[in-house]
DNA sequence: CTTGAGCGG
């Protein structure tokens, strides 16, 4: 690597740049921390900037249409994602910081990865638990719960692992062990992941109450008004993968918040407090290699 | 008792 040859260095090398070439391993990305209101058509509008999109998709609840905040962009040419990565990688939409990292090879265990921590010491830091953590694997992302209140730390945190087994690790070697200099026992298992219902429930319930009553319905199904709104781009330009139905035809939660009749629940309404972007988060970014750990900047 | 949104079609 060091030797100072003319070396252009070009890695892939495209001996023929309109035939095979089909590594999705090196195309196809995860786009993270999208804002809550982003369509499909503008997350296609951003990296097509870059080169040519053969897919583009973000992931939503079946049926209330809700996002989850993730998505994932195919490019024709890996060069392509290289340069997406390099680009719209830590780019600020809105109130968020996307974050722009190579998708998974299919077939690999992706699931229970994230780690739900509790009976943590109160002064517990980020550093302090990446150094616990850490010992057993890549961490991807953690957040230390705070009383909403009192703003206080919880001594909740969720911690997550690249892959399963290292999540698995970290429950062997850390549940029930004392953090050192510390005299109660931490426990660490997988987190569960009834929270996207909840959210999915949550948007339903809100995209459905200014039109009727919650007299007998309440806490029941979503009921949801048939909007079906979404910018429906149709095409993407180019063939933007055959799939591109959004939700099909279901109660739709992208509803313009200044919609006539929209009702802002002043108590407790809002959907997503949003929480003020990423900024106190420990949002690590995979640049390059995969999807490894790296810093932000 | 578990967040915001890190892996689908």
């Amino acid at each position: 690597m060091a030797s100072a040859t003319g070396s252009d260095h070009t890695p892939s090398s495209s001996p023929n740049p309109g035939s095979s070439c089909d590594d999705s391993s090196r195309t196809n990305l995860i786009i993270n921390y999208l804002p809550q209101n982003l369509t499909e058509s503008e997350l296609f509008k951003m990296f097509v900037t870059i080169g040519t999109v053969t897919n583009c998709k973000i992931m939503r609840d079946f049926r209330t249409g809700y996002s989850y905040g993730f998505g994932f962009v195919n490019y024709q040419k890996a060069d392509d994602a290289i340069r997406a990565i390099q680009t719209l990688n830590g780019l600020q939409i809105q109130n968020k910081r996307i974050k722009v990292s190579y998708a998974r090879p299919p077939g690999e265990d992706r699931k229970e990865t994230n780690l739900y921590v509790t009976n943590l010491p109160r002064d517990v830091t980020e550093d302090e638990l990446t150094n616990i953590f850490s010992a057993h694997g890549n961490i991807v992302q953690m957040n230390l719960l705070k009383d909403k209140i009192t703003g206080m730390p919880r001594g909740v945190a969720f911690v997550r692992f690249d892959k399963r087994e290292e999540a698995m690790a970290a429950i062997e070697h850390l549940n029930g062990t004392i953090p050192h200099g510390r005299t109660n026992p931490i426990s660490v298992k997988i987190a569960e992941e009834h929270g996207k219902q909840k959210a999915a429930y949550f948007a339903g319930w809100e995209a459905g109450r200014q039109q009727a009553r919650p007299v007998g319905n309440v806490g029941g199904q979503p009921q949801g008004g048939m909007v079906n709104h979404g910018g429906h781009g149709g095409g993407h330009g180019g063939r933007s993968g055959g799939g591109g139905h959004y939700n099909a035809g279901l109660p739709l939660a992208s509803r313009p918040p200044n919609a006539p009749g929209f009702v802002h629940s002043s108590g407790m309404g809002q959907v997503r407090p949003d929480k003020g972007s990423n900024s106190s988060r420990y949002n690590p970014i995979g640049m390059g290699g995969g999807y490894n750990v790296y810093n932000w900047n």
